[in-house]
DNA sequence: ACACGTTACGGCAACCGTAAGGATT
DNA sequence: AATCCTTACGGTTGCCGTAACGTGT
């Protein structure tokens, strides 16, 4: 029967590519290293290690192996940070993922103590919803949230929406944008199926049908691109463009509509106490605000 | 230390809700399951279950650490298969994995000996390229492929590219497409950074930049949705229209040049024999040829 | 009295380390 | 002779099942 002990053996094995080797790694005598393995090789009822006079090496069925006991010892090290909660784990959806929250999370890290950690993991909203289900995950930072039992949501309000164009263009020496000077250029991005198409139909109403059709780069970076190209405007996240807008390669212009920001759901069981990691990273995020 | 027998014993407790529930399902006694719990949250300095006197439930801990545990005995499942080569693991990208290869796969299992089994993965192409270094797949299959040390691949003529319009298109009643006639129509799909894109453009030469652009629909779902809309016409691989077109939503017709066809790689490592089953898998694809 | 989980204890098997053995350079 | 892995053996520990115990319904 398959024991961790066994696995820890069989990689430091494959390691240090010697039994001798391993064994000074575990701290334990040599023959307790063949004992392991060959009760590991008994229990597979394969040969791992093809041993040679000078050191040995794996066989195929050592290499196919050597990747699943690596994921196996890797999860049950993570086990220890997971019940004792000096781990949260983090999921997020796409762009709030990507530009909005590690700055966050990393001024979030430097308050934590000793051996506490943040793991952010990311990924399409459905799949951030599963991760919340199957409690893979601890917090999970979404464009929508569908209210679950057990599950308890905290609304945010994300940075404006605004316009980006490239340096010279029309649009790009206006103080402000309203809603028609939206309607009357080409929008990149945007498309359906994106948070950001979602609220712009939103902000525009029935005049969302206006919106250039067949302009979906699929994300925010190609819309970067595309924008920067010349060949168009787009309205995106004011974070995602901090950047480019610094360094004068964009333009970016708040626009005039007050429901032009995004809000983005911060979800955690609803059972965590005060003192939970969960909890303390969901208060930093609401003082932040 | 963390063992497999405490971990099936904490998921056969959650799955059952009682200690005795959980001894019958594991056949052992119901002491022993209460000393495997003990010894397991006991290594992990947790209470993992609340025991009332009707019956058990989970306590936050315990329900943080459940998908930990199912992972950790999935994996160990697997290990059996994976090194007795019982399993092949297939790794594949986009359109090949999705249109053209289930049905072989299905034919191939069938060939299958008792206990044999053949796991399919899709994900992306470098992704694909991972999991064959990692040894997390047997054989990849993928659009490209960069020639590696310790591996082989062989390459396979895929289905012709065709061209789909909607019935009763201008198109649709011609015997066979030409070069010119692709550049005359608006084309949907073939976006840069897709296998049909780069095919397409290699077919069209020079001429591709006319190629109607801003029509990037991300998928060969999406675009046969919107051909089938009345959008537009597109190319793609004869094997993914075959149900619309049997149906009549959609039709197909051959374009006239040699390179219309798509090719893609079929590797795996080179230090296999001939009775392993990733080549025989791969026989399996070269004789349907 | 019954249902459910815990504690107590005897026996067996697993596991480790020391020491000796065998093969190759 | 030296290196490297295997085998042999004794002692300890871990783990299981039976049996007895405590406690709510």
């Amino acid at each position: 029967m398959l024991s961790l002990d066994q696995l820890t053996c069989f990689v430091a094995l494959a390691e240090t590519g010697s039994f001798h080797g391993a064994a000074a790694s575990l701290n334990c005598s040599q023959p307790t290293v063949s004992q392991r393995l060959r009760r590991l090789e008994d229990g597979l009822q394969a040969v791992l290690v093809h041993r040679g006079r000078t050191g040995c090496d794996l066989s195929a069925a050592g290499r196919r192996f050597l990747p699943l006991a690596r994921s196996i010892l890797s999860i049950a090290q993570q086990a220890d940070d997971v019940v004792s909660n000096r781990c949260v784990r983090l999921a997020a959806c796409s762009n709030i993922g990507i530009y909005t929250l590690p700055p966050l999370i990393s001024a979030f890290s430097k308050t934590l103590e000793n051996e506490e950690r943040c793991d952010l993991w990311l990924g399409p909203n459905p799949d951030v919803y599963d991760r919340l289900m199957n409690a893979q995950a601890d917090v999970g930072v979404m464009e929508w949230w569908q209210p679950t039992e057990g599950f308890e949501a905290r609304t945010f309000a994300e940075d404006p929406l605004v316009l980006i164009a490239p340096p010279g263009h029309v649009l790009a020496v206006r103080k402000r944008i309203t809603r028609n000077d939206l309607l009357q250029v080409p929008l990149l991005g945007g498309e359906r199926g994106t948070g950001t198409g979602r609220l712009l139909r939103k902000v525009l109403g029935r005049q969302a049908d206006k919106l250039v059709p067949g302009s979906s780069l699929g994300s925010t970076e190609a819309v970067k691109r595309a924008v920067r190209s010349g060949l168009g405007v787009s309205v995106v996240l004011a974070s995602s463009v901090r950047d480019e807008v610094a360094s004068g390669v964009l333009v970016a212009r708040p626009i005039d509509h007050v429901a032009a920001r995004k809000s983005f759901f911060v979800v955690c069981r609803s059972d965590l106490h005060a003192r939970d990691l969960p909890r303390r990273l969901i208060s930093f995020l609401a003082q932040q605000e």
